[in-house]
DNA sequence: GCGTGATCCATACCAAAGGATGAGGGCAGA
DNA sequence: TCTGCCCTCATCCTTTGGTATGGATCACGC
């Protein structure tokens, strides 16, 4: 399984703002691995020295962690198999003339992804969630797509691009 | 807004559901988990007092467990969604009467009329207009309709209906 | 180097959509 | 007649969607 779980690297540009907490994206979610991961710890060992007082054993530790980390594993997982799953379930056979139209209109590659998404109803933040960016930029996409679709609004979009073969 | 630095801890809405789904694999996941745990909490401590001998500390070993069963738990997540796409891709495709799935939800003339027009990208006052209603009654068909589809949106409303039949 | 396009993110503002609730009239069937 | 369903309309409120604007990085080609 290929994980794509970042298909590009992100900018480094905002980091400077970036440690605000309203921060969302990658490397939110990489700080708040880390983070999720110190506060365990933590609390792990507080409650060693408090109230067990070095009674907890090892395997008591390693089986939380392992407990939480496979949970989150699983979250992990599903986020990144959803994508695939929604692409296999309908059968997609027309995949002929939409690389011509996409290249016609200009779509980029992004504005594709995020086409396709909304095709499945997907909301902008689940669509930022699924793409590991954040609200305002798939904002960003959906706008410069709707003006090379020449539409105004995602229903629009999504008729217009199966009428003309970009989505199935 | 919320604050998402820490990633959105896994809801289990669709995990549970996957569970329930294969419910006779349940307890040998359990005991195959619980095995797997153990082998790797021996092979920690025997590499410790075999080679490093108490140099090991404990943040090593919560990492690497934390690493270790994250791996094993995308793994769990993906055969969990791939049972789930297995059952559910195949139920799609027979579906040759759209009059039919429209009965069994309970959907009534408006309301087919009104998700007709939504799936061509028609704004709520667009409807109105071309049903000579207001737009209050455009928005009481659509709600309803959302009940009956089971769904919160308009773009997941058209995909819904598609992948049932009702729509083209 | 320098422009250009793609990607990413942010703020602010306005429009559209959706949820909740209530209500009135028409109409078929118990 | 009463009940239930449909269609209609309304108000209040929250969420989501869309536009505008600007800034930042990076890759690529001139």
């Amino acid at each position: 399984m290929q994980l794509d779980l970042v298909p590009r690297m992100p900018n480094f540009g905002p980091m400077s703002k970036s440690m605000e907490l309203r921060r969302t994206g990658f490397w939110a979610t990489v700080v708040g691995y880390g983070s999720a991961m110190a506060a365990l710890v933590f609390i792990l060992k507080y409650f060693e020295y408090r109230y067990w007082i070095r009674d907890l054993r090892m395997e008591v530790y390693i089986g939380v962690v392992a407990v939480l980390f496979t949970a989150l594993g699983v979250w992990v997982g599903s986020k990144l198999l959803e994508d695939k799953r929604r692409e296999v379930a309908p059968t997609d056979p027309p995949l002929t003339s939409n690389v011509e139209a996409i290249r016609s209109l200009g779509i980029s590659v992004r504005e594709e992804e995020v086409l396709r998404l909304m095709a499945q109803g997907l909301s902008n933040q689940e669509i930022a969630d699924k793409l590991f960016i954040s609200l305002p930029t798939v904002k960003s996409h959906a706008s410069s797509l709707f003006v090379k679709l020449d539409v105004s609004r995602r229903t629009q979009a999504v008729h217009k691009a199966k009428s003309l073969g970009i989505l199935a």
